[in-house]
RNA sequence: GGAGGCGUGGUGUAGUCGGUUUAACAUACUGCCCUGUCAAGGCAGAGAUCGCGGGUUCGAGUCCCGUCGCCUCCGCCA
């Protein structure tokens, strides 16, 4: 940059020429407020347009926020610009009590950078959006536009970024594992097909196989944050095709309690990182953030004798039905104040073969399952680590051990007692913001008929 | 894979035990009026053969069958 021609270049890059011929850097909406009295130059879109004769209001929405612009006698500019338009605005700032945030610009000049359709889809100018979902999810770049419908990634995005953050403060490493695999972890019927140069792969339903073979290979701590596939004919508010998983897989562990307060530890981390840095995006859905702490644990049997005494409410053997998993959290809620509730100790016939059996009960496992507002968010529990034991049960199964030969063998270097978890990325969203339906917690969902966008 | 429900202008809805409607309302859109709007307001206008196909009937948005799409739930799962 020593040259000056070079910086020229890169000013030009940054400004922007309006008719005046000056170059200006641009100012955030969110930054107006502090620039009274200056001219600035501001890039966004044309959120609102409101005509009153001779004078008109622009409001300009950015990354950052929202500020109104004034226009005297630009009658035929404004007429002229959709709303949703693209716009540059220069314009001095100006305090002014009759404008929402007390100041706005003034001495407006506008450029159209791009212009929208005369008529939208749907109106994302309002409060909320009136469109049902599936037009919300037809035209998503438009209702990402909308601050509400924003502020659900921006909650996401912090959940996400303290899940990485508290890992990595743990001595956790980030992977990346291989999204396409030639083995399923389950058994393979609920994996979707992909052609491999004429072979048969599918895409990966769990990276559970890579993050207990990355424990053995030394790095002891991994965690990952991917898609996983999930090839199931389901078709409800709560599940997707492709979701956004957060697992992670420890190795040393001393016991089922070890996951427990891990997770607990780090909700609560993902919780107030949401709180400090997305405060609004809560207040926008009316969000409360929960109590994590002292999180109850119940045993699959006990819940489910709860539920018998409590709710007069029969669970099927092995596992809570939707309809169990909402009473006792609504039971546990009231009970202990608790938004979560802990499931431990699931028989072995209904988790995978990988399960640690609880030693004092064969048929049980070291397994547990988080309920958070009555929807299951997070699997995991410790794992098996001999590999004999493995290849007994996946026989057991019907499985062929020789399909899973690459896993099986990372338990013939010395696999230390480990466990992990996997917790739905958008099934927490949906659950913390009071979202109806999982889809609205994914940019572009997958889902039984959803392909595109 | 199974069960139930719903398809009406761009969007969101009303009308559905068959017949006085040229299918209504809100909003968006177009034109005009308006110098403080912020869910702006006022006036005027355009826009839907009521998902599609077949049937019953003198008559179907309304009833029946099929089909497609969507929603909710169940199994399963994060």
């Amino acid at each position: 940059m020593r040259l000056g021609r070079t910086r020229v270049i890169v000013l030009a890059t940054r400004g922007i020429r309006l008719s005046g011929g000056v170059l200006m850097q641009r100012t955030l909406a969110a930054e107006v407020p502090g620039r009274v009295g200056e001219r600035v130059l501001l890039k966004g879109w044309a959120h609102a347009v409101r005509m009153l004769g001779k004078v008109g209001f622009l409001v300009l929405r950015d990354r950052s926020g929202a500020v109104q612009a004034v226009l005297e006698d630009q009658e035929r500019t404004l007429r002229a610009l959709p709303a949703g338009s693209a716009v540059a605005l220069r314009g001095v700032v100006a305090k002014e009590p009759r404008a929402i945030g007390g100041v706005e610009l003034r001495q407006v000049e506008l450029e159209l950078l791009s212009p929208a359709a005369p008529a939208l889809p749907f109106e994302v100018n309002r409060p909320e959006i009136a469109a049902g979902l599936d037009a919300l999810l037809d035209h998503r770049v438009l209702s990402l536009r909308h601050p509400r419908t924003a502020a659900v990634f921006r909650v996401q995005a912090e959940l996400v970024r303290a899940f990485r953050e508290g890992l990595r403060a743990r001595g956790f490493l980030e992977v990346h594992t291989p999204k396409l695999v030639a083995t399923g972890t389950e058994g393979g019927a609920e994996l979707f097909s992909v052609d491999y140069f004429g072979r048969p792969a599918y895409l990966a339903q769990s990276p559970q196989f890579y993050k207990q073979m990355l424990v053995v290979a030394g790095f002891e701590r991994v965690f990952e944050v991917g898609p996983v596939y999930r090839a199931e004919d389901h078709d409800t508010s709560r599940h997707l095709n492709e979701y956004l998983s957060l697992d992670l897989e420890m190795g040393f562990v001393d016991g089922l309690d070890d996951l427990l307060e891990l997770e607990e530890s780090l909700l609560e981390e993902m919780f107030a990182a949401v709180t400090a840095h997305a405060a609004d995006a809560l207040e926008l859905w009316g969000a409360e953030v929960p109590r994590v702490r002292g999180i109850p644990r119940l045993r699959l049997d006990e819940a489910r004798a709860l539920l018998k005494t409590c709710c007069g409410h029969e669970t099927p053997a092995g596992n809570l039905d939707p309809e169990g998993e909402r009473l006792l959290s609504a039971r546990v809620a009231s009970e202990h104040g608790s938004d979560f509730v802990f499931i431990t100790h699931y028989p072995a016939a209904a988790r995978p073969v990988y399960a640690l059996p609880d030693p004092s009960r064969p048929d049980l496992t070291l397994s547990f399952d988080l309920l958070f507002r009555g929807l299951e968010v997070t699997t995991g529990g410790l794992r098996i680590p001999c590999g004999e034991t493995l290849r007994c049960r996946m026989r057991e199964r019907g499985l062929d051990p020789t399909n899973f030969a690459p896993y099986l063998e990372a338990f013939d270097y010395g696999m230390p007692p480990h466990g992990g978890m996997a917790i739905g990325a958008e099934r927490l969203t949906m659950k913390l913001l009071g979202l109806a339906n999982v889809r609205e917690a994914s940019l572009f969902p997958r889902d039984r008929a959803r392909l595109a966008p």
